[in-house]
DNA sequence: CATGAATGAGCGTTCATTCAT
DNA sequence: AATGAATGAACGCTCATTCAT
């Protein structure tokens, strides 16, 4: 029986999983996590429940795929908006910022699962929740480590302002999604910037701020899915 | 027929109300609003479902009864420590996040039921949340319009700043009610009053900023449900 | 504590136990007797829940005390018009169809109560039904029987006509109490006796239906419930 | 997609579901709309409630198909027999009634449900009712109608003649109904066909309306659900 | 691989009735 | 006599999950 699993058939699979997974997360963006039946997502999906079932343990598996997606997703963005930043404080933290509200704006569906359906759903997700928190701490941490060292500024803990800078991308991303808002999220880049590097007490250029801005609504993005 | 429900009557009722909501506020905080059931509600309060349904419209009714309670409660917590800030924008400062944390220590339940039970829940309670949030957006933004007219710092948009420095508290706040953090709130002040106030380029005294902290820490919160 | 009862007392309570008869009967017919809680009718009649209990040993009992005094109404009034038909059989019937959907007019609640709400709600209320009904069976045939007796009219089976002719009332009344009709039941008399007399084979003279009706019309209904 | 159901599947399916009507006809009919619980009829057609729900889309919904099939099987019984009565009104007369008297006997909890149980029930049902009164009362009339033209009796208001006429076999439906009676309802056809032609001034001859009962009793009635 | 009919534990809620005051 | 807070059995209904086909 193991050449009925031919790569071909596993491509099959694969694209029937993808597929399954993409029409959830606008149905679970749409109606939440609770008021989402199994028979919702498979109508949307033209699949029968049995098929669900055979490609997800069950609705919550579902769920945390896509929650586990979005984190993979949105943390590589992150990762990867951060190592913007070199020498050059301003134009990176900017550009870092920039790129991240891009992703989330890309990915809203799962921007609003994640940062929104996902919280206070059971102690599984507050888990992954406070790993995903950690992790980005930890990230930032280690980032912010650098500039105090070459730094002049006050940074009485570290840990607490890394929290506090998430905060402040948390918030106004949480604002975006709660409002529907029509606006871009990339018009609040400028401001949250300037707070974020006043507050670590980093010399800054208005002209770097919106150089680096100008440069991530200029470039595609490739690594995101469509 | 004035005289039909006399005084004490009503005193009764109000006790037994006010102590169904608060079992509910544990159970809520413990389970979350999906995993409580009103079985579990009247068996903590050891009264029968036909009691719970006297006193309250169903499940969810409770449950906006609580939210309403709670917003009021740290509205009220977070106005009243907003007006500490006069002149000493450093002591000010520090008092006002010590007081709102020492409040949110108080309330846990009411605060994990408020910032992560209630998130996601419905049309209902993201309405409410946005009301909230606009609310204190509006009041801290008014507060930083004042800053910003004395100050000689760079705030290019005020609704920004207030909504990241918002962010801010509120991360620190998710971030200690989801670890179920044994260390109290009160020990990320300090470092949270710096960022914030580096943020808007006020001028501090480290001492200003621990007076305001043990200020508070020594007072005692009268205003607050027991 | 005998005394405690006295006359005037007594009174009160028969008063009291009236009107919340005559506020129920309003209710039932209505919201129909399942859609009618007793919360509805102690609210509409202002009393407590404690003094309905106090009158009434539940629910259908008053109904049922509602339905009872309905059918003594609505017979004492059938019984009295049938006593009209003396030697003039159309003058006789035509007054004694008129008073009696005079007395149904006046009554509205009552027979809503009766000839629908009551319609399939249980067996007790079935069995009063057949037993009202069999009531006036009986005296119907006994009537019938003595015109058979002088008559010349071919009449095989005494209860069936007895029982065709309720149904040509009942069918009408049925009818004008579900249409909500803003129709005078009375307007219908003069053919529905014009129906039954020839359904008896009785000669008639069109005068004298006529002069029946107009003497019902303008007979004031002293004997009803105000 | 179509193929996904197989024919065999909707047969079946098509089965299941006429079993739990023909379950729920004897339990609704036997206890009565509201005495009877969704456990009463899951258990009497040995399924579980989510099977129930699967087929019917709640309790109120069941009753609905029921009343609408009883209906739909009365109606085309009483059109089908009245268009019997041709030239010979005796004989189509009694043929009709016999007939329709036939139809009812044989779908006695079906008739109960229409004529008793769903009376009184609410606004769905009160209006159904009033539909299926006028469109009989509409037929009997333009039959009633062509009897006028040619014929020489009084017939003030047909309408009215409808409601009188229908209401005669009504009643005496209702009755049998009612007190369970073990004789037949074809035993009333005689007397009851009799009244009739007398109310409408038609002529008759007993051997006729004889040969109409004879007729209908020694055929079978096919067209009628098992 | 795919189907969808079948399951049933468990939910929120109602409301007639009681009884201490 | 009158009150209305308290009771809890019982209801209709949902929906994640299974499994025979």
């Amino acid at each position: 029986m193991v050449y009925k699993t031919s790569k071909e058939t596993q491509e099959k699979k694969d694209l029937k999983r993808k597929h399954i997974i993409k029409i959830a997360a606008r149905i679970f963006s749409q109606n939440g996590y609770h008021k989402t039946t199994v028979k919702d997502v498979v109508e949307a999906a033209d699949i029968s429940v049995g098929t669900f079932y055979f490609y997800f343990k069950n609705k919550e598996h579902l769920f945390e795929t896509l929650y586990d997606e979005g984190i993979e997703e949105i943390f590589s963005a992150l990762m990867q908006s951060l190592q913007n930043i070199e020498c050059e404080a301003d134009f990176g933290f900017s550009k870092a910022i920039a790129f991240f509200f891009k992703v989330i704006e890309c990915n809203k569906p799962l921007a609003k699962i994640m940062l929104i359906e996902a919280v206070g759903l059971n102690p599984t997700f507050e888990r992954k929740r406070a790993e995903a928190t950690q992790k980005l701490v930890s990230y930032t941490t280690e980032f912010f480590y650098e500039i105090k060292k070459l730094g002049t500024g006050n940074m009485p803990d570290i840990k607490i302002f890394a929290l506090a800078f998430i905060g402040t991308l948390y918030n106004v991303v949480l604002e975006w999604l709660q409002t529907d808002s029509k606006e871009s999220l990339l018009d609040s880049v400028y401001a949250l910037t300037v707070y974020n590097l006043q507050a670590l007490k980093l010399e800054y250029n208005i002209d770097n701020i919106n150089r680096g801005i100008t440069e991530i609504i200029n470039t595609k993005l490739d690594n995101l899915k469509e």
